[in-house]
DNA sequence: AGCCAATCTTGACACTGTCAAATTCCGATG
DNA sequence: CATCGGAATTTGACAGTGTCAAGATTGGCT
């Protein structure tokens, strides 16, 4: 009755709260420190490291302490892979905005950046398309929305590709940015599993990639 | 040092072993139905629902009995993936010993399946293709051998449809065979994990993958 | 000053994989 | 035929995990 499953509580009194002693009962805003701490553990060692436990005694609180901000384990995830989400988008969106370069050759460059992301960032890749957040019943309302409207500004962007002339104009654009976006998970995803195990020749990966897709 | 780590230990005394009841200490072969077991709950629950207790409450014996044929739950797992690699690179082979149709026919036509097995065997392919397998230092070393084996083989298809003339020419085989696994594998992921959630238009989405790889 | 509700903790349960040590039993050996 | 070694299996235990129900603590408002 009173799990709030992911909104902010009632601590949105705006008077700027005493300095608290990182001992003291109350927190200072530790739904955001909870999940600055889950973004560290993702980072270090996976989502497969992440425990309510771990964390807990990380941030200095007790076990179930997080259950007051998220309903459970997997909303606190779709919560990080949401905000990937957001910033995902935005990196996208500066990639196509830069007018200093082609169309075509943005594209390329949205090609490179993709994989370089996902190598770089592979933990966190793996939690924002990894079959745990979207598996059945997991993925957040939220965080459906925020992954669709990244999908559909693919679509656009493959639509705009392909009146601007360097992506196949014969294929649905729907279908198109689906066999895309599948071209470079796809590749992503075996590199990061771990079964190409040659991480040397990303470039030459990209480079075929982008032979295919555009024309 | 008893560990005999997946090898088939002594029980290799060919006398036909007298039929035991079920319940005797002894079992039949227990490797086997240790196997066959975590089949059945991979295909109904997925790795997930994997668990070495309820796997022996299954078969009839304690927790810990199957620690004498593999060395691990990872181990078992790696087996079960072996076996399913071995199926894979049959029904690929077959598919292409096929000479009633044309080669480019053929190619298409493996799209096709790789979606389908994907699909209809979704728990069986994300064991196969799954991070838990393959993720550092997991994979067995005769896993690794039989996917490479695999692997092996897409590029030997690949460069073929290069001299056939359906696949393009201009490219590197190895790039080539990465980039098309690549694209099936992603499509095959985004779906089985439930990032795509149109099921409905598979078909379409395999012809379109098609025209970009070939030409 | 005192209460209420938001916040956090404690206790408990049912799981999990895995190790070490004890048990059971088969089959070859004396 | 009895015995004994070693393979096959079990029992006990430990350190984890997520999560629920209840209790303890606290700060802000009336």
């Amino acid at each position: 009755m009173s799990r709030l499953a992911g909104k902010i509580p009632v601590m949105s009194q705006k008077p700027a709260r005493k300095e608290v002693a990182d001992k003291s009962y109350h927190h200072d805003d530790l739904r955001q420190k909870l999940i600055d701490a889950t973004r560290d553990m993702i980072r270090s060692g996976g989502v497969e490291a992440v425990s309510l436990r771990k964390l807990a005694d990380r941030v200095g609180v007790s076990r179930t302490a997080a259950y007051h901000y998220f309903r459970d384990k997997n909303v606190l995830l779709c919560t990080l892979a949401e905000e990937g989400f957001r910033q995902w988008q935005d990196q996208i969106s500066r990639i196509f905005q830069d007018d200093s370069r082609l169309p075509a050759e943005r594209y390329r460059l949205y090609i490179r950046w993709y994989m370089t992301y996902a190598l770089e960032n592979a933990e966190y890749y793996d939690l924002m398309f990894g079959r745990s957040i979207w598996k059945q019943k997991c993925a957040t309302e939220s965080l459906k929305a925020i992954a669709y409207d990244v999908f559909q500004d693919q679509v656009k962007l493959t639509r705009q590709g392909q009146k601007q002339g360097f992506l196949p104009a014969g294929e649905d654009s729907l279908r198109l940015a689906q066999v895309s976006w599948g071209t470079l998970h796809g590749l992503a995803r075996l590199l990061i599993d771990g079964i190409y195990t040659d991480n040397s020749h990303i470039d030459e990966m990209c480079d075929c990639a982008a032979n295919l897709l555009m024309r």
